[in-house]
DNA sequence: GCCCGCCCGGGACAAATGTCACCGGTCCAG
DNA sequence: CTGGACCGGTGACATTTGTCCCGGGCGGGC
């Protein structure tokens, strides 16, 4: 019997998947969660041989979660499930020791064969995405400008940023300009964009 | 038997639902769409009982769909389905004829229910989310406001802007000016993420 | 006919934004 | 120990943005 842990913050989506996946006879969900934080602890008790992870998540992010859970259950494979190819979300989910990276476009038939393959030791990536991860290259950002960004997303202004990050107002501008200078935007909504697309945010 | 016509974009999310719905003993999928334009054709194809429609998809939007179905189709229910409980969106899927309007973070279990008490000619809509709409009032914006808007995101210039929408850049900012004081914000990106919220884009 | 809302534009002005040069400090690698 | 990257900050500058004037035109309702 393969155990799974489901973590997915959409309330149908989730339990769609998990009718669908409990139909396989040999499949059986232990837990559902729908916020990151509660993904380790849930694991702890369960000890389900298969993590599924949206990325996009409630408190936990599901990447930090799959990292944290690797080190708690080296023995859990996660596979990450998320609504967004971005280069950046596959690259850091290798980095935190995913097994597997698939993205909700595809087929359900996928998912079944995805746990089985990972259960099998196997790494199972698409490859275009790869593809994508490798030729955008590792994120050049920094984490002042990383944090300056996120804090400027849905229209901040100078003052407001300045204020979430306690830096200066002309810190901040600085960090914006360099962070506009390194994804080669013309503002500051552009360069979230940007980064946002990149997985970098 | 109740003949379903499914509409989503997202692959595993649609597939997942048809098993789903499959499962019942009195459903039948008569059709599965990933674009919005092929919803009115097919459905003039299967006749289907009651449509279930996501919002955001490509091509035609789910609820400019559930308007041309009703037209064509006025024995079909409209069902509409969606990420985002907006206002907005609730309002226009109510003008548009449709009987129910779920968000996806509900049960499961509420989908089939909902598409029941829908063929029994109930309407089905979240109370909650019924008294936000009437609490945002109607789209204050005007047609040009909303199309400089849409326009307006991603960190579009306003000569951007004007190119897009064939305008003058004095006109663009003028109408950006007007939409920052109809949505009571501060810049053009909480005005159109403001109008974004209120599903007024 | 007249008002009103929407459309399209211009000009002027203050504020916000983006860029650049420059400062000092820490810390790490070669 | 020295260069380089990152951090935090200042001041000046040009550009962009948001606001408030103004103008004219079109169409619908009372």
């Amino acid at each position: 019997m393969i155990k799974l842990l489901l973590a997915e913050d959409q309330g149908m989506m989730r339990g769609a998947l998990a009718l669908l996946l409990g139909l396989e006879p040999d499949f059986e969900i232990v837990a559902q969660v729908g916020e990151g934080d509660k993904i380790v602890p849930r694991a702890l008790e369960t000890r389900p041989d298969v993590a599924l992870l949206d990325i996009e998540l409630p408190g936990l992010s599901g990447l930090d979660a799959a990292a944290a859970l690797r080190q708690e259950l080296p023995g859990c494979h996660v596979l990450i499930l998320t609504t967004f190819g971005r280069p950046g979300y596959l690259r850091r989910a290798m980095e935190a020791g995913a097994s597997g990276f698939l993205v909700k476009d595809g087929p359900v038939e996928e998912l079944a064969v995805a746990v089985r393959r990972v259960l099998a030791g196997e790494r199972v990536i698409d490859p275009g995405l790869a593809a994508a991860a490798l030729s955008a290259g590792p994120n050049p950002l920094t984490p002042r400008e990383r944090d300056v960004l996120t804090a400027a997303v849905d229209g901040a202004t100078v003052a407001d940023i300045a204020a979430k990050v306690h830096l200066s107002p002309a810190t901040v501008r600085n960090y914006l300009s360099s962070a506009i200078g390194k994804t080669q935007t013309r503002n500051r909504m552009e360069a979230v964009r940007a980064a946002r697309q990149n997985g970098w945010l």
